[in-house]
DNA sequence: GATGAATGAGGTTTCATTCAT
DNA sequence: AATGAATGAAACCTCATTCAT
């Protein structure tokens, strides 16, 4: 955590360090960050740097915290908190909206979340073992779908999770990336919905006779 | 593209560098990897390293491209060439198992891939602008299966292509991640294949009145 | 010399001052000291430790002043200043008698007095070249010592004032190392005089033909 | 331990590493010696300080080390090793001639040993818990010469031997010291003998009648 | 060609002291 | 006078690459 001297600092210099920051994680991995371009960048000597934090891992964890802040942020809260009420197509479109809203508004946060979950060792002494995963909360939801009879019961409950996780990543990545798509609006959240409920199998043909 | 010396290498000798370099690619990014330990685990000076290799990024393009060659070896290739002949399913499930078999049987070279491809900079200059993506892969494929009347005409062939390679990294992070999910045989890669054919909406209840 | 401000402290907080530098100064060599941990210590602002002193070295100074009071009041002023009156065992038991109690109350003490010691050019800044040293004492009570006859006149005066010396700090030594002896009594000081008196030779056998 | 490459140096480079090290160690503590001031004054790159040791604390112990090894070359090894041969005080002149030849010679690895003494914490993270200390040596001849009726039966042995370890130091803090003292043979050790043996008091007027 | 030492730029962190309020 | 943030000069150590044999 960082220190008070941090939290003290006029609002326009604490951001700039932070935006500093971001700029510096999301260009490669927290190793490669260098405290001397973060200070550089914030136009702070370096010694200020460490009376704001303990050292490089403090700040990076700190912005890890934000970038989780803002992520929760994004997403309806009404609808997680009275989640029973809605549908699961209707919770996995908020879910995917809010990422994709997200990586749309804070691409290099998408970044450094990505680098952050490429090394395991660093990511675990940040979230520790316990954080509830996205897995996690997607498997919540798939067993409610299921029981309310909006999902085909067949399905591996887990692995569904597993797989509609990497598809929120997949949006994430999609929309980091350069963007060959055209991604201006939510149209996208639909066409994924629009799959993931159907599949793309052509069903007309084999319909036939109904 | 390392110098001759190093192709002039006694078999053994030259397995040990590679293994060496894999080992320590893996093991984070590119900058953080030590020319100095590649040498030490490899059992060769330093000095030599520079008589096989121009430099740490000429040792490490050179592995990337053994991971490609790697990969391909991977794939069935009678049935990439007989690409016509066969059902855009049967494609998908090739691609798929054989990205299955990659990461099962080399972890470390899965590493290496993604951290590469989170080093947007790196990547280009590895692989520069022309490369066949995945995805153009993907793409050419389905533009198939349309014709074909496998898929359903309504997709949008590119967004459909982006995420059939997203759900292709996710595979292979499935398998490479710590794994709670048991993985042992192929059956993963034809669960997933179900779900992008039919998704996983409950059709039972919908279909009632037909 | 400290400022004025410094001395215009209500008494708790200079006292508080004292104290946290005494124990930060015992910790280590005067340099190793850190004005910041002395700071936190006493529960001042760095700010204000430059208001009472011109720098580092000026507390320091002060402190080793204090300790030289603080070593002297020990002493039994009215033996010194009548020394003419006491034989010169008497006068040296007083003054390891002294040093013995002074580095068993003060302990710290005895450790800023070593590590200043031992660094000789501090030592010359601090105390400049005419300090009367212990080893002057010692001369003058020696020459008393042997005019009076209580000394053996064979002795060599300035190397036995100099053993005395060492003594007197190998007694301070003795009490403040680990102190595997039993210290608990001034009994230390009666074994060291005896030494001092009589040696260590076996008499008994050579005394026989006597 | 230094590196290989440090004893694969030639000769004069390595003492020239070895000479600038007691330069600098024996100027002030461990902490304050600088691997610059060291790399600087042997006329090194630092980068190759770091190619002979494993970091600066590893230089320390190594010269620690050739102390160590210095002091005992200056042993009679013929008397150590025959110890049982010889009277206490014949012992105890040749441990103090040695300790004195060492000081004379060797001023600077003196200031280190007395350094090295001062810091508690680092003399055990470097000799470890076990070493046989001058005092255990002490107690071990003194033990043997009140067998022989050599020493006072009366004396307390252990503090003694605490004593005569005090006296060893002393002598080498007076050679080294400034050194008003003349002390240009090794008649100051004899003069230290005779007060062992018999004190400093006037015994003439005592043994009047004999 | 093989070897392994030499090099020095660059990275993180510490801390005495000054400055601004 | 009190405060506590600002500053920047070191300090230690790493490592890709070059050099000399």
């Amino acid at each position: 955590m960082p220190k008070d001297t941090f939290f003290n600092l006029p609002d326009e210099k604490r951001q700039r360090v932070i935006e500093a920051a971001i700029e510096e994680f999301a260009k490669g991995s927290f190793r490669e960050a260098r405290v001397t371009a973060i200070a550089e960048k914030a136009g702070i000597p370096v010694g200020s740097f460490y009376q704001y934090f303990e050292d490089k891992k403090d700040l990076y964890k700190y912005i890890i915290q934000l970038i989780a802040e803002e992520k929760i942020a994004q997403i309806n809260q009404d609808m997680i908190a009275n989640m029973q009420r809605y549908g699961f197509f209707q919770l996995l479109r908020e879910v995917y909206a809010s990422a994709f809203r997200f990586a749309k508004e804070h691409p290099r946060l998408v970044a450094i979340g990505l680098s952050l979950w490429n090394d395991k060792a660093l990511y675990h002494e940040v979230y520790g073992d316990y954080v509830e995963t996205s897995a996690d909360f997607f498997q919540k939801i798939i067993a409610k779908g299921v029981a309310d009879g909006d999902l085909d019961p067949d399905i591996d409950p887990a692995f569904v999770a597993r797989l509609l996780t990497a598809l929120n990543y997949a949006l994430a990545e999609i929309v980091y990336g350069d963007g060959k798509l055209d991604l201006d609006d939510l149209e996208v959240v639909d066409k994924m919905l629009k799959l993931i409920e159907n599949g793309i199998k052509n069903r007309a043909a084999a319909r036939g006779g109904c």
